[in-house]
DNA sequence: TAGTTGACCCCGC
DNA sequence: CGCGGGGCCAACT
């Protein structure tokens, strides 16, 4: 069976950018979360950056709402692969969230856990 | 093909 | 208590 490794031309079912996608997607306006946060979430810890990587491609998908999703500090980090230097703190503000210098005012009172508030059994 | 970067986070000094 | 380096996985050059 000459199977080559056909890396392109498939529908790439990556469950981890899809899943990252979902999480990003159940954050509630005026909430944010953090990359260090969803990717724990998943069980990738210590790929934190990934989840950065995912929501880059979500940009192009156009589906979810990754200026919700901030670093560890509350900084807006991503706001620079928005296009505009002020998109990502004008779409916080549009939800209700405060931002100043680049940081999200209160953030540890709008952080928002996805496994604190989903993964509660 | 291989090397480097990158929307980060954690540990050590 | 502050700063620096390493680790993670995938995409880009």
């Amino acid at each position: 069976m000459s199977v080559k490794k056909q890396k392109a031309s498939t529908p790439k079912p990556d469950n981890f950018f899809e899943d990252v996608y979902a999480v990003v997607r159940l954050i509630p306006a005026g909430r944010v979360s953090s990359y260090g946060a969803i990717a724990r979430y998943l069980g990738r810890s210590g790929s934190a950056r990934m989840v950065g990587w995912a929501l880059n491609n979500a940009l192009v998908l156009h589906d979810v709402p990754a200026q919700r999703v901030v670093n560890r500090e509350g900084r807006l980090s991503g706001k620079i692969h928005f296009g505009s230097p002020t998109r990502m703190q004008e779409l916080l503000e549009a939800e209700g969230i405060k931002v100043e210098n680049d940081q999200v005012v209160d953030f540890k009172e709008r952080f928002w856990d996805p496994e604190l508030e989903l993964g509660s059994t």
